[in-house]
DNA sequence: TCAATATGTTCGCTTAACCTAACTTTTAGG
DNA sequence: CCTAAAAGTTAGGTTAAGCGAACATATTGA
C-alpha cells in the first residue's frame, strides 16, 4: 500500500465522500451542493476544503472548481466502500429499510475497520449465493422480521425446516443451476458472475489481486458504457472500471440473478 | 418511554459506559481508572464528570465518589447493550476475533439506531438457534473465513451442501432435541432457554414486554447470586436482574448449550 | 454592458474535547 | 499526628468544527 495513515476526521471523510459523489453525479462539485448535502453552512465547506487541500486530498483555489487529487479519490472510495458495504448488509441481510440503512451506514462508515468491512461483504455474498439454503433462509429472516409479532415461533420454525429441505433437495446437484462460462466483457449491467480465471499479469491483474480477489469471487456488472468500453464492475465491494480488453481477459461463469 | 432525547456526545457516552462498568466491577468508579480506560488525562475526566452532572446523569461533587443517577444508569445500559450486541454479532456471526470485535463495537456503538441493534440481536439469535442448519452453517462461514485462501470455492460449496443435508436430516423431528419445560428460577448460569409463558402482570412482566419480548424469545442466564435470589439474565441483548419469585413465574423450555 | 442575484470567502465568535502545569485535597505510612 | 505520595481539580491553552454577518467574485439576463 502506498497510502500512509492519513487519519482523517469523520467530518473530513464525509466531505471527501460527498465531493466524490457530486463529481460522479454532476461532473463537478459545487460548494453549495456540498453544504446542502451535509447540512452545514457554506462557510464551513470553505473551511473543510482548505483543510483537505492542506492534506493534498483536493485541488482547491478560491472561487475555482474543486477536484480530488489521486490520493483524495482513493480515500473517498475507501469511505464509499465502507458505506456501501454497510448499507447493503443492513438491507440485504438484516432487512432494514433503505432510508434507515443508509442513515446508519453513514454514521457507521467512520467506525469500522477494514477487516470488518471485508467480512461483511463476504458474509452478504455468502448469504446471497451459497448454493445451500442461504438465499431462501435470509428471505425467511426478513419475513420473520416483518411478521414477528403475528407469527408464533413454533410454526415459523417448522416452516423453516420445510423450506430448507425443499431447497436442499432441489439443489442436490450443485452445478445444476444452468450456469454459462463466458468472459466478463460479454456481460450486461445487472448481471452477476463468478470469476474463473484472470489472464495476464498486467496492472489490472495486480489491482484485482490486491483486493483479495480469488478464483471464486463474485462480480457484479454495474454499468457498461455505450461502446462497451469502460465496464464498471463491483468486486468485494470495490468499484472498478475495466477496459473492454481487460474484461475480455477475465473468464467468468454467469450466475442467476440475485 | 420516560427518556427524552438526551443527545449525548460520543465522548460522554463513553464516559457513562466506563463509569457503569467500573462500578459493576469495583463497586466504585475512581477518576484515575476512568482516565486509564479511556486513555485520557485525569483533568479531562473531571471536565466530563461536570458535563454529566449538569445533565443530571451522575452524582458528582469535587473529591467525592461518583455514582450514576437512575437516568445515567439507564443511558449507560443503552450504550452497553449496543456495544454488546455489536460485539456478539461480530464474534458469533462474522467470526471476527474478540479484540478487534470489541474495538469496532466500541466505535460503532455510537452510530447505530435502536432498530439496527434490535435486528442484530435477533439475527444473531436466529443464526445460533434456528433448528435449521443455522448454527452449523455459521460455523461453516467462520471456517471458510479462516481457510479462505487454502480452500477452493467449489469444494467448500459441496461440503456446505453435505453439511446442510446431514443437519436437516438429523433434525427432521423438530422437537426431538430433548428440551425440558421448567421455570426460569431453576436454571444455572450459562444455560439458555426459550420463554413459554410469563405469569402475572406486575412491573417485571411489563418491563419484559417493553423490550419486545414475545413468547418464543431466548433467555441466557448470566449469573445467579449465592442464595439463588437475584438472577441476572440477558434477553434480546438487555441485561435484567430478576428476583427469584419473579423468575419462578416465567415458564421456559431449557435448550441445548450454544 | 452592467446591475442583480447567486455563489464563495473571510472574519470573529462559540462549543466540545482534549492537553499540561500548577494547585488542593485525601490517604496512608512511619 | 503529620507529612509525602496519590488522587483530583482548576486554570489556561490548543484544535476541530461549526455558525452568522459582511465582504468578494461570478454569472446571467434584460
Amino acid at each position: 500500500m502506498t497510502a500512509r495513515e492519513q487519519n482523517l476526521s469523520e467530518s473530513l471523510e464525509d466531505y471527501l465522500e460527498t465531493i466524490f459523489l457530486l463529481i460522479r453525479e454532476h461532473a463537478v462539485a459545487r460548494s453549495r451542493d456540498i453544504a446542502a448535502r451535509l447540512h452545514v453552512n457554506k462557510s464551513s465547506v470553505t473551511g473543510a476544503l482548505q483543510a483537505l487541500a492542506e492534506r493534498a486530498l483536493v485541488n482547491y483555489e478560491p472561487y475555482g472548481y474543486v477536484t480530488l487529487t489521486p490520493a483524495g479519490a482513493a480515500a473517498a472510495q475507501k469511505v464509499l466502500r465502507r458505506h456501501e458495504a454497510l448499507r447493503d448488509f443492513l438491507v440485504k441481510v438484516l432487512s432494514i429499510d433503505a432510508a434507515e440503512a443508509d442513515a446508519n451506514a453513514c454514521r457507521m462508515e467512520h467506525a469500522v475497520s477494514k477487516t470488518v468491512v471485508d467480512r461483511l461483504v463476504e458474509f452478504a455474498e455468502f448469504v446471497e449465493t451459497c448454493p445451500r439454503a442461504g438465499a431462501k433462509w435470509i428471505r425467511g429472516f426478513g419475513y420473520r422480521c416483518q411478521e414477528a409479532a403475528a407469527m408464533p415461533e413454533k410454526k415459523e420454525c417448522a416452516r423453516c425446516i420445510e423450506q430448507c429441505l425443499d431447497e436442499v433437495k432441489s439443489q442436490e446437484t450443485p452445478g445444476a443451476t444452468k450456469t454459462v462460462s463466458t468472459t466478463l466483457s460479454k456481460l450486461k449491467p445487472g448481471e452477476r458472475a463468478r470469476i474463473d480465471k484472470i489472464a495476464g499479469t498486467g496492472p489490472v491483474a495486480r489491482r484485482i489481486a490486491d483486493m483479495g480477489v480469488t478464483k471464486g469471487s463474485l462480480v457484479d456488472v454495474v454499468r457498461v458504457a455505450p461502446l462497451g468500453d469502460p465496464i464498471d464492475v463491483k468486486i468485494k465491494g470495490y468499484h472498478l472500471s475495466l477496459r473492454k480488453e481487460e474484461a475480455a481477459g477475465i473468464a467468468v461463469t454467469r450466475l442467476a440473478q440475485a
